[in-house]
RNA sequence: GGCCCGAUGGCGGAGUGGUUACGCAGAGGACUGCAAAUCCUUGCACGCCGGUUCGAUUCCGGCUCGGGCCUCCA
């Protein structure tokens, strides 16, 4: 039954691929992480839902999995023009903090939101930690592959077989608008050591043979994932954004290196599969930091917005299609996972408790044997919806499938499903209760204590069938924010409306 | 200018050569003093023009529109 062949699209082929590990029973993954001069907003976070469910996949399929996903806190320009300012440089200077401090709360709070999107625990190498290691890659790839200028040593793209593969891009054109430094001989060359500027300090320096600077921005990622990982390692994931250029340069590194390890042959790229997500949309434009405003899981929070209703978001959708969002996509996202949570909650009701403590106690395969017919029906079809490149949106429905089959024969079939399947999806639902999506929006200015007085007074007038001020009261709420619910299933008796 | 995607019902979003996606919203019903919440039921779709085919939303070509990347971005 979980022997369906997991398939995933493979950018460098343009073609879903049969997952065959490089290592028999392990899966290692690595997926390009956040820079850390800024708050992530939503659209990156997106990225790391795609993960960590590829992650939750591997695993469900009975991987070993390594999962890295980097820290650049050092060596991200501001454009890719090879000249320009360090990105945490030049946030250390707007904040009036060191690049050091910059770097570390902004990984702690992508780190918060990680958690908050129960995103499973990853290794989080930051590239500072990487820099010696960066310098001995590129003593190793400088003679055959790279050339020195004022400005630093670059990487020469014509060196390596079949530059830009990922990219499908025709390099020879070079029609881009980038602005090309001086002397480069590709204008698709990059920065594998930048020298800082006679005369100047950065904050972030290193001595190397090539003088006082710091590592390009592309050497990390190849440098951290053959360290962490091994060549060839499993997957490499980044946003789509990321195949064009990063990629692709990462690639003609990692060729270089394997080259003069006498690894493999000069197209090995490093990953066997490399994968891409696409973005999260938005009707007034993409997202973009550079713009000022954007979108934070902190700011989805303070409108009363659960972050699972964010992951829902997400899994609704295709990874690799563009997902548009909107605040009442959020509320749907939201209103889905909340009568999940409530159906969920119900099927444990009924579970006994011995019967649960052997289901949390069984191995997957007892679970499995021990499902009536509907609901296994209902995992087999889980199953090949996410083996089939992570089809999260059809899996979603074969879950609400389950747990939705009535009569007491299945409750505890249902509860195995949700054990089994909530682990795949990650929207921790065998925690989550229906008053943890509760959550108070920022706007709200009544407090709880007024909620609760005056829902007092209206349950005397009901009691004495005095409805015209039952009715007041429940008018007066509504005016401030607040749903009264009599009958509520859960005992929810009322709500703030989000937004 | 170069490269590349997409176009599905009110919104979001899967998928398929001939049978239901699904979620939210809407409608009807149950419940309720009335609502809400909850549960049940349910209407609504495949950009345009050709072609292939017994049959296309699904394949092919063209068109129109929209979007992305080539500047920083996941």
């Amino acid at each position: 039954m979980t022997d369906t062949p997991l398939k995933l699209f493979n950018s460098l082929t343009r073609q879903l691929e049969k997952f065959r590990p490089v290592h028999p029973g392990e899966a290692r993954v690595y997926s390009c992480g956040p820079t850390v001069y800024n708050y992530q907003h939503i659209g990156n976070m997106r990225a790391y839902v795609f993960v960590d469910t590829l992650g939750r996949v591997l695993q469900w399929k009975g991987y070993r999995l390594t999962h890295v996903i980097n820290i650049t806190d050092v060596g991200h320009l501001t454009s890719d023009a090879d000249e320009g300012e360090d990105k945490m440089e030049r946030m250390a200077a707007r904040e009036g903090k060191s690049a050091w401090d910059i770097a570390k709360f902004y990984q702690e709070d992508f780190e918060r939101d990680l958690a908050r999107l129960n995103v499973q625990p990853k290794q989080h190498p930051r590239a500072t930690e990487y820099v010696t290691a960066m310098i001995a890659w590129g003593e190793k790839i400088a003679d055959k592959h790279c050339y020195e200028l004022d400005s630093g040593l670059y990487f020469d793209v014509s060196t390596v077989a079949d530059y830009g593969r990922l990219a499908r891009a025709v390099t020879e054109d070079g029609e881009g608008r980038i602005e090309t430094v001086e002397g480069k001989r590709n204008a698709a060359d990059f920065a594998i050591w930048r020298k800082t500027p006679p005369g100047e300090t950065r904050q972030m320096e290193w001595d190397s043979p090539w003088g006082k600077g710091a590592p390009g921005w592309h050497l990390e990622c190849s440098v951290m994932g053959e360290a962490l990982l091994g060549f060839p390692f499993d997957i490499h994931t980044g946003g789509i954004d990321h195949r064009e250029i990063h990629h692709p340069n990462e690639i003609a590194q990692n060729q270089a290196y394997c080259c003069a390890n006498g690894l493999d042959d000069a197209r090995n790229s490093g990953a066997k599969i490399w994968m891409h997500n696409n973005f999260l949309v938005e009707r007034s434009g993409k997202m973009s930091k550079s713009s000022g405003e954007f979108l934070r899981l902190q700011l989805l929070v303070d409108k009363g917005f659960h972050p699972l209703a964010y992951r829902m978001m997400c899994l609704q959708a295709h990874y690799r299609s563009e997902l548009e969002f909107s605040w009442e996509g959020l509320e749907a996202a939201l209103v889905r996972l909340k009568r999940m949570v409530m159906s969920v909650a119900g099927s444990f009701a009924a579970c006994s408790d011995a019967a649960q403590a052997r289901l949390r106690n069984a191995t997957r395969q007892q679970l499995i044997d021990g499902l009536e017919q509907r609901p296994k029906q209902a995992l087999e079809r889980f199953e090949r919806s996410i083996s089939d490149d992570l089809n999260t949106a059809e899996a979603l429905v074969a879950f609400e499938e389950a747990i939705g089959i009535k009569g007491a024969a299945f409750v505890d079939s249902i509860v195995a499903c949700t054990m089994m399947m909530d682990s795949v999806l990650g929207l921790n639902l065998l925690d989550l209760t229906r008053a943890d999506l509760r959550i108070r929006p920022k706007s709200a200015q009544i407090t709880e204590a007024e909620i609760e007085a005056t829902l007092a007074e209206r349950k005397e007038a009901r009691a004495a069938k005095d409805f015209v001020r039952s009715d007041a009261l429940r008018d007066e709420l509504a005016a401030k924010g607040v749903e009264v619910m009599d009958g509520d299933p859960l005992g929810w008796e009322w709500k703030l409306s989000a937004g």
